[in-house]
DNA sequence: CGGTGACTAGACAGACCTGTCTGTTCGGTG
DNA sequence: CACCGAACAGACAGGTCTGTCTAGTCACCG
C-alpha cells in the first residue's frame, strides 16, 4: 500500500493522472476562449490524453465543465477568503478583497470571471446558472461577515454595493485591461465603506 | 417612385422587409440565448425568411452578429442619454441614467448586457471585442461628461467608479433577478456622488 | 510469469453548423 | 401580356461537434 503510494507519487512527479492533466487543460482553455467554443478534441489533445479517459473520469463534456467550476469556485472563494483573513481589521479586510482581484488583473491570461463567462454560454435556469448564483452567494456573504464586523450599518445593502464594484470590476478589467479599473475600484470600495461608518 | 413609396408602406406594416425581420429574430434569439449557441437555421425560422435572404442581407453569420450588436448600441446608448438629458442637474442626469438602467431589469426577458454576452464568447482581439470596448467608452463618456458638468473632483476617476456600478449592477440583474440590486446600484451612485462634491 | 486494470490511439456514428445552389412563386413595371 | 427582380422553400456539400467503440500497450501484482 504505502508502496504502491510512493511509487505513485515518483509517478506523479513525470506525469500526473489523466484526471488532473485533463482538469488543468480545461481550466486554461475554458477559461481563454469560452466552454462552449472548446471542443473536446482540443482538450484532450492539450492534457495529452485519451478521449475515453475523459469520459471515464467526467462521463460527459458537461461533467468536465462542472469540475472545472467547481475547482474555480473553490480556488478563489480560498485566495479571497485568505486575504480577508490575513488583515484583522475588517474595513482592511474587505479591501484586502479587492487587492486579491486586482492582482489577478495583472495576470496575462486574466479573462475575467469564470461563472461570469459560462454562464453567458448557457441558458438561465441550467446548472451553470445555479453554480454562478452559488459562487456569487459565497462572495456576498464574505463581505457581509466582514461588514457586521466592521459595524457598518445595513450591512446588507453595503454587501450588494460592494459586490456591484467586484463583479464590475472583473468584467471592465477583462474588456478594457486597463490600471485604471483596479485604482477605481478601490476607491469606491474605501469611499462606500467610510459613508457607512460615518 | 412616390407611389411605390407609399405601396411598399402600405405593405411593410402588414409584412415588413426581411432585413428588418431578421434583425428582430436575432434581437431575440442572440440576446436570451447567446450568439454561439444560435445557429442560423432558428433565426431564419423565427423571422419567417428563407436562409438566401439573410445571406443575401447580411454576408455571413458575422454579418448578422455585427448588425446585431450595433443596433443594440445605438438603442441602449439612446435611450442612456435621453434619460441624462431628462434632467438639467447633472447629478439628477446621473442618476437617471442608473434608473433606465434599473427598469430594463424589469422586463421579463432581461439578460444583461449584449456586449458582455457576446464578448464571452468570443476570443479577445477580435471585432465583437472592439465593439464592446466601443460600447463602454461611449457610455463612460456619457458619465464623464455629467461628471464634469456636475464640477466632481477628479471626473474620470468618478467616471470609472460609475461604470463599475453600471456594469456590476447589469451582470449582477442578470444572474440574481433581485430588487435589490437596483436598490443597491443606486444607493452606491448617490454615495459616490456624494462623497464626490463634498 | 500470467493476468488485470488503466490508459492510449483512432475510427466511427449521428447530429448539427455554415454557406451555396437550384428551382419556384409572385408583385410591380414597361 | 411579358418580363424581372426579390423573396421563397429546401436540398446539398463540407466541416465540426459529442459520445461510443474497438484494439493495442504497458505497468503492476499475486
Amino acid at each position: 500500500m504505502s508502496h504502491t503510494a510512493i511509487a505513485m507519487s515518483v509517478e506523479e512527479q513525470l506525469r500526473r493522472p489523466p484526471r488532473e492533466r485533463l482538469l488543468e487543460a480545461a481550466r486554461e482553455l475554458f477559461y481563454a476562449e469560452g466552454v462552449h467554443t472548446v471542443g473536446v478534441d482540443r482538450v484532450i489533445e492539450r492534457a495529452g490524453v485519451a478521449k475515453a479517459s475523459l469520459y471515464s473520469a467526467f462521463g460527459s463534456k458537461e461533467g468536465l465543465v462542472s469540475a472545472y467550476l467547481e475547482e474555480y469556485h473553490d480556488r478563489v472563494i480560498g485566495r479571497r477568503r485568505a486575504a480577508a483573513d490575513s488583515e484583522p481589521d475588517p474595513v482592511r479586510a474587505i479591501l484586502a478583497v479587492f487587492d486579491s482581484l486586482a492582482r489577478d488583473y495583472q495576470r496575462p491570461d486574466y479573462n475575467g470571471c469564470a461563472f461570469s463567462g459560462a454562464r453567458a454560454e448557457e441558458p438561465a435556469g441550467g446548472p451553470v446558472d445555479a453554480a454562478a448564483r452559488a459562487y456569487r452567494a459565497e462572495m456576498r456573504d464574505i463581505f457581509r461577515e466582514l461588514c457586521i464586523k466592521a459595524g457598518t450599518r445595513e450591512p446588507d445593502l453595503l454587501a450588494w454595493q460592494l459586490q456591484l464594484i467586484y463583479s464590475g470590476g472583473a468584467e471592465s478589467a477583462k474588456i478594457e485591461r486597463n490600471a485604471e479599473v483596479a485604482a477605481a475600484q478601490r476607491a469606491a470600495a474605501e469611499t462606500l465603506l467610510r459613508a457607512a461608518l460615518a
